[in-house]
DNA sequence: CGTATCGGACACAAAATTGCGTCAAAACTG
DNA sequence: CAGTTTTGACGCAATTTTGTGTCCGATACG
């Protein structure tokens, strides 16, 4: 649904995982291309250019801390690290050879997209790239994701925690429906039943904020059976 | 303190505020260089290559945000724009022109370092260019500077709004004394006499989440008449 | 048109966060 | 070492945030 160009490369061992994954990003606008192991991704590497690394710590033969310390050598292209969930000495080890960002295993295909926008977004483009849009607009409401601010005009809106995750997780991929499932996952509480219940309040909230008439959504709108959605300009 | 030898260009007409803001950084480690107005802000850079360059938008002539937009048509060099207070639609202009960020004015010295030291800390840097590290270790404990996520080991220590606005205020200028005055003013609080000791609190809750012996704070520490200060290995 | 299901509204309760006041402890001063 | 000032501890209260239950309206579907 973002609509930018932006090519991918994605490099992880598990066949399955990595169909998945191009299929979910391709969907969502991307240019993908995959390879299987660190050796399969520096012969790729070698002959292309990429706006963005995913990279499965994980793999047989050499792992990808190794692999993004190698890439670092000689270039600056993103590098997005996934890491096993547990794993902190991953995350850091990974950090600190220099990848830009990570994402612990398992995830939901729709907090990567969060991560790889978040990424994208920060590289500054020339006319010639255009990178994913650092502010949202909602009628008279602005969302600036990066700072998870919300502007009317000149007055900021005070958001709660709980409402700017929901927010951030929206602004992830505006235009698709979010299951309430879902948000609760993302929001991180224990998922049961009547936690669904509370997605609802906290939607209804946020529409006081941000809608003009919050009994007629029309930013933050519901998709019954699906969830909810965020629809900007 | 960082002691990273980027190179920053200010642009900003007034003599006054430009000698300040050079003289500031060079103490935080920066290389500086200045000019008073786009067409000067021109020649240096036709000339030179930067890191960062911050930008005033209110200028007599040219403003920043269309000296960022001419920027942006031939090079990718991260830009902060500093808006007057409420304009709102600065902002707006400045992101779209290809801004990477602001900082609306007038604001603490601090404010504009923890901005810089965001924007660097985000480009991918090569062996040859060291950028400002992404995590802050204190002992035991892991702090993830962009994402605000304090790590005990693999487990996540749960930190408040305001602990966190703490956080990322000291992690900004790590082994330096913030005033308590200086404190209250980033959190947003209006300022009184009483609200002083309120820090006193959060502070005494931070050292309980992350200092060993609180009673000792080998990491938060007290600079006697001057604040706190955040001490990392 | 009746029924079932889903989502919205709203009040209430529970929980978490935050600020204040008091007193004690520690650090500087002379 | 006594006095003064600065900071820490901690309980209490105010406020804010969050979740649950209940009832009602809307929508889908036969």
């Amino acid at each position: 649904m973002t609509g930018n160009d932006a090519h991918l490369l994605i490099v992880d061992d598990d066949e399955r995982i990595r169909g998945l994954l191009q299929k979910f990003l391709i969907r969502n606008g991307f240019l993908v291309t995959s390879a299987r192991d660190a050796a399969h991704a520096r012969r790729i590497l070698s002959g292309l250019d990429f706006d963005l690394i995913v990279l499965d710590v994980m793999m047989p033969g050499e792992d990808g801390v190794s692999l993004t310390r190698s890439i670092r050598e000689t270039s600056v292209t993103p590098i997005l690290l996934l890491t096993a969930k547990a794993e902190t000495e991953d995350r850091i080890a990974g950090l600190e050879a220099g990848a830009d960002d990570y994402l612990p295993k398992p995830f939901e295909p729709k907090e990567l997209l969060l991560r790889i926008n978040a990424i994208l977004r920060r590289v500054p483009d020339t006319v010639a790239q255009q990178s994913a849009p650092k502010l949202l607009t909602l009628g008279p409401i602005r969302y600036d994701i990066e700072r998870g601010e919300m502007w009317r005009g000149d007055d900021l809106v005070r958001l709660t925690a709980t409402e700017s995750q929901l927010m951030k997780i929206f602004a992830a991929c505006p235009g698709e429906a979010v299951s309430r499932a879902s948000l609760v996952e993302d929001l991180g509480r224990d998922r049961s039943q009547s936690q669904e219940r509370a997605v609802d309040v906290q939607i209804t909230r946020l529409r006081r904020k941000i809608e003009d008439d919050p009994k007629q959504p029309r930013y933050l709108q519901t998709v019954r059976g699906a969830g909810y959605m965020l629809a900007p300009d």
